[in-house]
DNA sequence: TGCCTGTCTTGACGTCTGTCTAAGCAGAGA
DNA sequence: TCTCTGCTTAGACAGACGTCAAGACAGGCA
């Protein structure tokens, strides 16, 4: 993976507006597609996709990664390769509070990806 | 994988209607995960994400191959190997007719999509 | 201070992915 | 039937990914 990181940052990520039209309203051009696609490869696994999810879904809006191992039939050091993967594609935040680590969602770019795959409802 | 598959056709991939409710409500279970991810994934790479907003986008609701491939510096069996990671995701439907071959969106799984990514709005 | 607990990083290994060239297949037209 | 065009499949290769074991690091507690 080559670099991609310099001018790029035309599309803020984090805004709670969302950056684009839909998907299917106007084609997607190629640096919003180079911005946008790492976040859909982090959730296109199974257990990043659950994670995201307990993250998102917790109370409090964050959830420990003494909470999220146990739930899968993997070892410490795999879910924490995911978590990094899902922290460097932006969807997710860590914090260090005393022992614990804490990740928290960032709604912001979850509204941008949810955004572009809009799609009209169906007419009947 | 030992799974055979059989049961996890209780998601509808395909409906109009929302199959989940939005991923930062509630945990998703592995089941739908399994299910989900690999759309997600197929999604996830730039060059299928903007060969699925152009085939979306495109008047008709339909785009053939010849349109698509001349619009990125890749060769045909690449683009012709992406449209078959979009296919196999349920993401776009083939068909041909004469010479020619045309790809068209299916709504209901990007839907689906965009229903588990929905977020509350900002409250200010 | 020293030990324990909990998490992250590093390195390794096998598998998957993205891309290409070359070959195969399906229709259309002469 | 032959040939041309358009798309897909097959095979190969470099690089990325998912996983684990081992070691490093940070904070709490006695």
């Amino acid at each position: 993976m080559s670099k991609q990181a310099a001018p790029l940052t035309v599309i803020d990520l984090n805004a709670d507006a969302p950056c684009c039209p839909p998907l299917a309203q106007r084609r997607v051009p190629a640096e919003t597609a180079a911005v946008l696609a790492p976040a859909f490869k982090a959730l296109g696994d199974p257990v990043r996709l659950q994670l995201m999810s307990m993250i998102a879904s917790a109370e409090g809006g964050e959830a420990c990664v003494c909470d999220l191992t146990p739930a899968f039939d993997l070892t410490g050091p795999t879910i924490s390769h995911h978590l990094k993967a899902l922290r460097e594609a932006d969807l997710v935040d860590a914090e260090r509070r005393g022992t614990w680590v804490y990740y928290r969602a960032r709604p912001g770019i979850l509204r941008q990806l949810a955004a572009l795959l809009t799609v009209e409802p169906v007419e009947s």
